[in-house]
DNA sequence: AAATTAATTTAGGCATACCTAAATTATATA
DNA sequence: TATATAATTTAGGTATGCCTAAATTAATTT
C-alpha cells in the first residue's frame, strides 16, 4: 500500500503534466507546497517502485503503472466531490478539502456505490472529468472565458475547484458548469467582463475570469 | 489535532472502562492489538495531554476532556455505520471496517449532514447507542441471549459490530436489533438454542448466543 | 572559458508509532 | 519473609515524512 503522500505526489505530477509543463523537482514542491528536498526524496523514493521516470532535461514522467494509481486517486476525488454535494449538500466551495482526505482512505466498495447513487457520472461539481473505473478520462474542449469578446454567448465547462473564496464567488453569479451566459461587454486595457446570466447582469473581473473554462462560443 | 493511533487508544479506553473492566497497561495492550510497551508509551503520552489519569492499582481512567473525545470518535464510528449501510447500502457485516478509517477524518460538516440525513438516529446498524453532539449516551438494559430460558420471547437489542463472519451469520436468520424472536428449546448441558423467527426455526449456538443483547422478555 | 545563478541532491535532525528484549516493580504464594 | 510469577516500564531499533543547511551539478551569462 501506498502513503497518502506518495499518492498525493502522483496526483500533483499527474495534474502538472497534464498542463504540459516539464514536472521538474522545484515545481513539483512548490505545487505540493513542500520543501525541493522534500520533492527530491519523494522522487527517488516513487522511481525505485517504478511508478516514475526521472531525467534532468525531462523532469518527472509518470509509468503506466503511475498513471493508474493517479487517476485513481482523482477519480476518488471528484466522485467524492459530487457525492458530497449531491447526496449530502455540500457547497461546491467546500467539497475539495473534504475529498482532500477522504480520496485517500475510501474503499473501492464505498466507491462503486457511490458511482452507482450518482448514476455513473462523467464530471465533477466544477465540471471535471471523472475518470471511470479503467481510468479513462472522457476530454472536453474548452477556452478560458478570458478569450470571448462582446456579445459571444457560451457555456460554463469548468472552473478551478482549490479556491473556496472564488467559488463562492461565483456561486453567487450562478455561475456552475453548465450555465449559460452572454458577454455584454468587455472594458478596454483588460478590464472586467460584463455578462449576462439568465437576464442578471453581472462584472467578473479578468483574474476571475481566467479560472472559468468555456465551450459552445456562439456569436449572437 | 490527535494522531490517528491516540484517538483509537481513548475510544479503547472508553469501551474497556464500560465493561466496568479496569483499564491496565496489558489489557489496553491486547484489545489494541499491540505490545504492552507501545500501550505503555501512549499511556504517558495521553497523560500529559491530560486526557487519561493512571494508577498502578487503578489502572488507566479516562478525564472529562479524554472522555469527550472518546465519545466524539465513537459518535463517528456508529454514525458512519449507519450511514454506509441506509444510504449507500453497505451490508452490514462490512460497515465496521469502513467506519474504523473514517472515523478518523471525517469532518463535523459531513457528520452533521449524515446526522440530518439519518434524522438524528440514537443506535447503529448493531444496535449500539450513537451518542449526540453533547456525548449524551442514551442506555438501554439488555441482557445476553444466552440468560434466556424456554418459551421466552425478546427482542434483539445489540451485538457485537466488530466481527463480520459473525454478522453474517445472524444475517442469515435476520437476527437484526428490533427482531422478535421466541425461545423454542434449550439443550441441555450448555447446549445450543432453538428459536422461532418470524415462523423460521433456527439452532443458535452457545457461542454465538452470547454475542447477542436482548430486552424486552416475556414469557409466552 | 570562467563565473554567476539556478536547480537538485545529500546529509543530518525531528517527531510519530511501532517493535523486541531486558530491567524493574508489584503481587502472590510457599 | 523470601521467592516465584506477573505486570509494567525503559532502552534501543525500525520506518515514514517532514525540515534546514550545505554540497554538488547544470545552465546561463559575460
Amino acid at each position: 500500500m501506498l502513503t497518502q503522500a506518495a499518492e498525493d505526489y502522483l496526483k500533483s505530477i499527474y495534474k502538472l503534466q497534464e498542463k504540459g509543463e516539464k514536472v521538474s523537482t522545484g515545481a513539483l514542491a512548490e505545487y505540493l507546497d513542500v520543501k525541493p528536498a522534500s520533492a527530491s526524496g519523494m522522487i527517488k523514493k516513487l522511481k525505485t517502485m517504478n511508478l516514475i521516470t526521472y531525467e534532468r532535461s525531462e523532469g518527472v514522467t509518470l509509468t503506466d503503472a503511475g498513471s493508474e494509481i493517479a487517476l485513481e486517486i482523482i477519480r476518488h476525488h471528484r466522485l467524492l466531490e459530487l457525492y458530497l454535494n449531491q447526496a449530502l449538500g455540500v457547497p461546491w466551495d467546500g467539497v475539495h478539502d473534504e475529498a482532500e482526505v477522504l480520496e485517500h482512505v475510501i474503499s473501492e466498495e464505498v466507491e462503486a456505490r457511490m458511482d452507482a447513487y450518482l448514476g455513473y457520472p462523467t464530471s465533477d461539481p466544477h465540471g471535471s472529468p471523472i475518470p471511470d473505473k479503467n481510468g479513462v478520462v472522457q476530454q472536453t474542449e474548452s477556452i478560458p472565458m478570458t478569450e470571448l469578446h462582446s456579445s459571444q454567448s457560451c457555456v460554463v465547462a469548468e472552473v478551478s475547484d482549490d479556491d473556496s473564496a472564488l467559488l463562492r464567488h461565483l456561486g453567487n453569479f450562478n455561475l456552475y458548469p453548465g450555465t449559460t451566459f452572454t458577454v455584454i461587454d468587455v472594458a478596454p486595457f483588460e478590464g472586467p467582463f460584463t455578462i449576462d446570466i439568465a437576464g442578471q447582469e453581472a462584472v467578473i473581473g479578468r483574474e476571475v475570469a481566467k479560472h472559468i473554462m468555456v465551450n459552445n462560443v456562439k456569436d449572437t
